[in-house]
DNA sequence: ACAACACATTGACAAACTTCAATGTATAGC
DNA sequence: GCTATACATTGAAGTTTGTCAATGTGTTGT
């Protein structure tokens, strides 16, 4: 579904305050590691952002493409975890150009 | 005078396709390390890009508030040369995001 | 089937961004 | 001084972004 991000859109997605937040609420929630937890999902973003519920789901759209999280549907919530992807990728345009250097 | 910039805004300025063209332009022209060459100015820059002159100095100062590079004025020329202090806090931010994981 | 819930999508609007033409500022050379 | 050069700033146009209200889609529970 989608591309391989550019290093531009993975910066783009993280240039937000707002996004920057979630990603820091999902590090911090995530459950990709102890399968006991649930996880987090969009109502708890909406509730620790404090904005409207479609907002919050028009920056987790963002974020997805940019393969900075990952989306796994269960029952009727839909649980966010942090994805490497999207950063590997920026972490590698930093260090390229530093490589330049 | 530019205050410290904030992880949104160095990402930010790393999101654009243009800005980070001329990132990497100048990484690969740096002449910090070797002083005998003069650098990248921001004529270089408008050729490279093909943009007008005032849209490459908009974005050159968006670079540089940002912290991810650096001009210094030599007679009628500014030269720009790679700052590891906006592309640090843009790691720092990235390397939180993995920690709290 | 129906109601309630979790989330996505659409439409709309204000703010911000990208871009360039025109103009301003400072430096170098005559 | 005057002219040319290198860059910054201003003003304006078109585009994109962030946000929410309204609505749609799918799932759970009764």
């Amino acid at each position: 579904m989608s591309v391989a991000p550019t290093p531009a859109e993975v910066f783009k997605a993280l240039g937000d305050p707002q996004r920057l937040a979630m990603l820091e609420f999902i590090a911090r929630n995530d459950a990709s590691c102890c399968v006991t937890l649930h996880g987090v999902c969009a109502c708890d973003l909406q509730l620790s952002s404090g904005l409207s519920q479609p907002t919050v789901s028009h920056h987790l759209k963002i974020l997805t493409d940019a393969g900075l999280i990952t989306a796994t549907k269960r029952g009727r919530w839909v649980h966010y975890a942090l994805s490497h992807h999207g950063s590997s990728i920026a972490r590698a345009a930093l260090e390229q150009l530093h490589a330049a250097h």
